[in-house]
DNA sequence: CACGAGTACGTACCGCCGGTATGTCGTACG
DNA sequence: CGTACGACATACCGGCGGTACGTACTCGTG
């Protein structure tokens, strides 16, 4: 009959159940922590057992990097069409800079993807998946302000990751703290002045390349 | 006599455990982390039990707190006298931060300290301890540059904040690096190059407060 | 010096949790 | 219609954090 198998019903109960256990673990991975979160609670809160678990997941590693990607795909999606947009790349860039930093807000954000991630996942192996999420845009979003002679000519890598951890830092400062919007408004207000440090003002150009400003040695 | 009841042998005995104990976690925490080295382990590596580590240590948690402290005076002291040294405070502040990057080249603070502690001690603690040692000292560095001048008028808890995830990440680059000395001075080099970039110069003085710079080329 | 008390550990054990091995039921397929 | 396989559930093990308790040594006191 049909040349392309129809997905049977069967599969779309096992998928659906494997997404209620990444949901599950989502919100307790966000509550509780990775440590503070048995596996039997995230069966229990799925109405399933373990064996269910470690039928779909490996282990409780393979499950945190479910709903590590879970939260990613989220939150990032209206990210990537922001930067991507159409019309001034400096306008766009800040604009994705706002845009991250309220997503920032989430506690699941927060919590699995800021936090925990790279010590549950070891810092390495975190690194690689954030190519594909947030980092990645980060990065590709300052790669086209550098070559467009908007920003500082940086090494691209390091100035992302410098910024990503200042943003990561302004991040977890705004969701400790006792007034989030007031939080908020300063952590964009002076990350939107660093990143205007970093500008090309044509009107006065950068010092040649490297340039010791005082005699200073070594 | 002494007025002063002399210290017993008992309690320099005691103290020492105590300390070989310190140490015994540092290294563990340093090699495994914290959910991978069990506390049989700590208490062996220093010819002790786990009773003995109960009997000067409320849990695990205590225990890694006082490997945090141990690592941290261990590094920040010589940090301390670079940025109260005295002299040009832009100088030093610049010299503190060099400084700075380079201890978090160390692996036990890289990773006690910076990594798994926010985990581990919980955000609100973390930040809470880390008032006294390595944040403490940014925080009071950057704000006597703003009060000298040097730099922006800008929120320091929020500026110190940002500076201290871009710092962390910096050193986090490096470490994960293959080539890590060039790694070390592109995030040095790149790190001056953003804190410059809130500098205050008085040949060019910056747009008086809030001010749209709406005139942009493309 | 005798002796009780407190300190500095060691030993034995418990409960929880991640992981594994195995069983069971239903569905697709020949 | 039987059978093989996927989708779970159940039972159990070992390790680890934490607790209870035992013990030896020391110190202060009469």
């Amino acid at each position: 009959m049909n040349v392309v198998t129809v997905r049977s019903r069967r599969l779309d109960y096992s998928e659906s159940t494997r997404q209620a256990l990444v949901d599950s673990a989502v919100e307790l991975f966000t509550k509780r922590g990775y440590a503070g979160t048995s596996l039997d609670e995230v069966a229990k809160r799925a109405r399933l057992t373990k064996g269910a678990l470690y039928h779909h997941f490996s282990g409780k590693q393979a499950l945190f990097e479910a709903a590590f990607d879970s939260v990613e795909t989220k939150f990032i999606e209206k990210l990537g069409e922001i930067v991507s947009a159409p019309g001034d790349p400096w306008e766009t860039a800040i604009a994705g800079l706002r845009a991250y930093v309220r997503v920032c807000l989430e506690p699941a954000y927060q919590r699995i993807v800021i936090h925990e991630a790279p010590v549950v996942m070891g810092w390495e192996r975190w690194r690689e998946a954030e190519e594909h999420f947030s980092y990645g845009l980060l990065r590709s979003t300052i790669e086209v302000l550098v070559t467009s002679g908007e920003l500082e000519q940086l090494p691209v890598e390091t100035m992302s990751r410098l910024l990503f951890g200042a943003l990561s830092a302004g991040a977890s400062t705004i969701a400790g703290a006792s007034d989030p919007r007031k939080a908020s408004a300063e952590v964009e207000r002076t990350i939107v002045r660093v990143v205007e440090g970093l500008r090309i003002r044509e009107d006065a150009p950068a010092p040649p390349e490297e340039k010791r400003s005082r005699s200073r040695r070594r």
